[in-house]
DNA sequence: TACTGCGGGCGCC
DNA sequence: GGCGCCCGCAGTA
């Protein structure tokens, strides 16, 4: 409970409650000190618009919203006790009120850091605590947390040589060595130190789980490339510049280690306050918003804010890489019923930028037949009472992790940068991020994890698009000129806390859709080929942005590829189309999408406020993370720590393998899934709140057999409408009989370079099918199955031979695995220069290896192929039960 | 004691 | 030359 506490103040803390970054605070479950209401104000205007900004205590804010640590500290002391569930249902009100009247928060950030200059804001960002991705903020000078470079990660200071930008460098998260689950279900996350030698101490601790032997553990960042997420900051123009490359890998840190002070104060804790502490952290949670909180205007307006990778154009590999090479078609796109730029329910990432940054298969063709058809007005959405997890990978115990940083592994999969991903694939990605279930604990918008890459002037696109282009490179070092540029530190005036008129959220995004426009739309695209103009280069095709696979492959004269394999290609697309957009997930979608994001209205009642941290959604949110985030350290992947080794020797070891990633083998990639999900309808004082329950092992779990698993034809029978995509047909049929997990190679072979598995003897062929399946044997509930299988079906003539349809994690294979069908591995380095997309083998029965473009993400690395098996195997199983 | 920023220096690419 | 990283130093809380 201790952590849940310390997990929520690393939430929603800032610079005045600066103890959240290890600086002065009182230790402890919500410490005396702490008013969670401030700190739920504080961090959902963190978040807001800059008239809603209350960080700073220089910012001007009502008493009751603004909080400095020492506000904190004097300020009308409400202990835990003292808490109460209606002010903190009143301050989610206002906070309510103020996101429904949040102004677009900033223009577009056409700059990079490096810039001699950079353009003065015009509109300030709402301070986000927990940044992640590509993504660029201009803060008020007078930001006392931009001031001081706050973060909530862990951000160590890094020699730029440049004493004009601040470079920061993540340090990752401590966890136990045992990846043990504490009493309150969640894992040990903890933070930590800046100092490289309180750091070193910290390592030498044990578990602060007092029951659990295990020692902390550095999980070190890599989300840039194999490096560390790195946050750059300068002062200028009066303002703070914020600029954050690459995704962080691992969970959020918590506010502070845990100690053996801290130990015997969480079992103190626990003692005393019992279950109460436990509701009340749940309580907090919910409004307690940092990067998460902001509201859906305000993310709309910002889906025009994130620009693009800042990676040097000659470097990046990030994914928004694909995008820039994509100009001019937001635009297009933006026409199409699953348009992400007017989508108000596109998924949503962190610190103010929508996952409408998605480019969405970007189709480089004119609107398809979708985009002409209104979409049907939703029908109201059934409101569901119950909602079964079913974990088929995870056992029982798994843990419940608070502290899910981001969508990485769906944004891996799924963003439309990986652009063989048609449009179906982008609605189940939608899906997924939609069917999140925190966001409407929040009274608000979904949780904003990903800058915008997207939606970037076609210049700056192009800019980046080529990194062997000289120009690029010249006019980025052009930018780079480390001419000074002299400090502005004039504060910002207070014309820019004006408000803005409410920037109200498109209409819902058409959910309705059916899957046959869907495959009407394919068809009639597949047709229009040949008569589209000439596709740009700088374009990434809709279905990708390499030849084989991209737009080109689609047409004759564009391709190398054999009649045959053409025709695989379009059957890969086409039953994509279909094989990812059962009508289950279109319900889903529906009852997610419905009335979330465009009201934000729900859970304000007081039975949310006041419901049980068991019935609370928070308990499905966590548990679909620890679904997907669990078991990060595979002890074949990690290997067990040598207690034995000196703490120094054990530390710098971990952190040397960890920081440099040469040995991929030797540290996995921690990625954390979750699923982002909108508000449930229903959820009102008649309605009581979901239960959740249980997790299911996998032994007591199959994936396919528990929901099942039949074969259907091309249309939807009401009965049964699992689906799968195959190659050879264009048919769905039956899966294989036999799933079963790939055993965890720890060899050099496999955890370095992902074979072609259907070539190796050992492994499996491939068939990283993910399902989300409909089970209609009750009427009154819907069971829904989201798993990559590694399921494996043997290559011959009997069996069916399955596309790789990239699952909802990590099916695909990340970019630093390299595929030696196409690259040879020693020639592909860990952190960049790979092509965007990597061919990989796709067997098809008698056809041995059609090539096939994984959607690999240049951004993502993965180390060994056990862990990235691990994900694979994972599933989970969703039942929801309506009224 | 720890955080923070600065800067020299090194190695790699 | 850019970058990541280490290290030490000084100031601050």
């Amino acid at each position: 409970m201790l952590l849940i506490a310390e997990s929520e103040l690393s939430s929603m803390m800032t610079s005045e409650s600066s103890a959240a970054l290890g600086h002065h605070h009182t230790h402890g479950m919500l410490g005396d000190h702490e008013d969670p209401t401030i700190f739920s104000s504080r961090s959902y205007d963190g978040c807001g618009s800059p008239a809603e900004f209350h960080h700073s205590p220089t910012a001007q804010s009502p008493t009751i919203l603004s909080g400095s640590a020492s506000d904190t500290q004097h300020a009308p002391h409400i202990n835990h006790n003292q808490f109460s569930d209606t002010r903190l249902q009143q301050q989610q009100q206002q906070q309510q009120q103020h996101s429904q009247q949040q102004p677009p928060v900033s223009p577009q950030h056409q700059w990079d850091i490096n810039d001699t200059i950079l353009p003065a804001p015009k509109v300030h960002d709402p301070f986000c605590l927990w940044p992640t991705g590509h993504c660029r903020r201009t803060y008020r000078g007078d930001s006392d947390d931009a001031r001081r470079h706050v973060s909530g990660w862990a951000m160590r200071n890094t020699n730029n040589h440049n004493a004009l930008i601040l470079k920061k460098s993540c340090l990752g998260v401590l966890v136990c060595s045992r990846d043990c689950v504490l009493d309150n279900g969640r894992k040990v996350h903890l933070r930590p130190a800046i100092c490289d030698k309180a750091r070193r101490k910290q390592l030498a601790k044990p578990c602060p789980n007092p029951s659990c032997p295990g020692r902390l553990e550095l999980l070190s960042c890599r989300g840039h490339c194999g490096y560390p997420v790195t946050h750059f900051w300068r002062h200028v123009n009066g303002s703070v510049y914020f600029q954050a490359k690459g995704y962080h890998d691992h969970p959020r840190p918590d506010v502070k280690s845990l100690s053996e002070k801290g130990r015997s104060t969480f079992n103190k804790q626990i003692k005393q306050e019992g279950s109460r502490m436990l509701s009340l952290a749940s309580k907090r949670r919910f409004p307690i918003l940092t990067n998460e909180g902001i509201p859906e205007a305000k993310r709309m307006s910002q889906a025009q804010d994130e620009v693009m990778c800042s990676c040097p154009p000659f470097e990046c590999i990030c994914p928004k890489s694909a995008t820039r090479q994509q100009p001019m078609q937001q635009h297009q796109f933006k026409s199409h019923p699953y348009s992400l730029s007017n989508n108000s329910q596109a998924p949503q990432h962190l610190c103010g930028l929508p996952r409408a940054a998605l480019p969405g298969p970007d189709l480089g063709l004119p609107s398809g037949p979708l985009a002409a058809l209104p979409p049907p007005p939703p029908p109201p959405p059934p409101p569901f009472t119950q909602i079964n997890i079913t974990n088929t990978c995870l056992p029982p115990s798994a843990s419940l992790d608070l502290n899910i940083p981001s969508v990485e592994i769906v944004k891996g999969c799924y963003n439309a940068t990986n652009s063989q991903i048609p449009l179906p694939d982008q609605h189940y990605y939608h899906a997924l991020q939609d069917f999140s279930f925190q966001q409407h604990k929040f009274n608000g918008p979904p949780p904003l994890y990903h800058c915008n890459e997207y939606l970037q002037p076609p210049q700056q696109r192009h800019e980046h698009s080529n990194k062997n282009d000289k120009q690029t490179k010249q006019s980025y070092n052009s930018r780079n000129s480390k001419t000074p540029v002299q400090q502005d530190s004039r504060l910002v005036s207070d014309k820019d806390r004006k408000r803005f008129p409410e920037n109200l959220s498109p209409s819902a995004p058409p959910i309705e859709h059916s899957v046959e426009q869907e495959n009407q739309f394919m068809l009639n695209m597949m047709n229009r080929v040949d008569s589209q103009p000439e596709r740009n280069d700088n374009n990434a095709g809709y279905f990708g942005s390499t030849p084989e696979f991209g737009y080109d492959s689609l047409r004759p004269d564009a391709t190398q590829f054999t009649s045959q394999d053409q025709d695989a290609d379009f059957l890969i697309k086409l039953e994509r189309t279909v094989g990812t957009s059962a009508v289950g997930e279109e319900k889903l979608f529906n009852r997610s999408n419905m009335d979330s994001r465009g009201t934000s209205q729900h859970y304000s009642d007081a039975s949310y406020v006041g419901s049980t941290p068991v019935g609370d959604s928070s308990f499905l949110y966590d548990t679909i993370s620890t679904v997907f985030g669990a078991e990060q350290h595979l002890p074949s992947d990690q290997g067990v720590p040598d207690l034995t080794a000196t703490t120094n020797e054990t530390m710098e070891s971990r952190e040397t393998q960890a920081k440099v990633p040469k040995d991929v083998s030797k540290s996995p990639p921690q990625m954390y899934n979750f699923l982002e999900s909108e508000p449930l309808a229903g959820h009102t004082d008649q309605t009581p709140p979901p239960t959740y329950t249980e997790l299911t092992s996998p032994q007591r779990q199959n994936p396919t057999s528990d929901v099942g698993f039949a074969g259907v034809k091309n249309d939807f029978h009401p009965d049964n409408q699992s689906r799968l995509c195959r190659l050879d047909t264009n048919h769905y049929s039956n899966p294989p009989q036999q799933h079963y997990h790939h055993p965890i190679h720890d060899s050099t072979l496999h955890n370095n370079h992902i074979h072609n598995f259907s070539s190796h003897p050992h492994l499996p062929t491939p068939t990283s099918e993910h399902h989300m399946l409909r089970n209609h044997s009750t009427p009154t509930s819907d069971s829904y199955t989201f798993h990559s299988t590694a399921a494996a079906s043997v290559d011959n003539s009997s069996n069916p031979v399955y596309c790789n349809i990239p699952p909802i994690n990590h099916a695909h294979f990340p970019s630093t695995t390299p595929h030696l069908s196409c690259q040879d591995p020693s020639m592909t380095p860990l952190n960049g220069s790979l092509s965007r997309s990597h061919l990989g083998n796709v067997v098809t029965g008698s056809n041995p290896s059609v090539p096939y473009s994984y959607p690999c993400n240049d951004a993502m690395f993965s180390t060994s192929a056990a862990s990235q098996q691990a994900y694979r195997n994972r599933s989970i199983n969703i039942t929801l039960t309506y009224n």
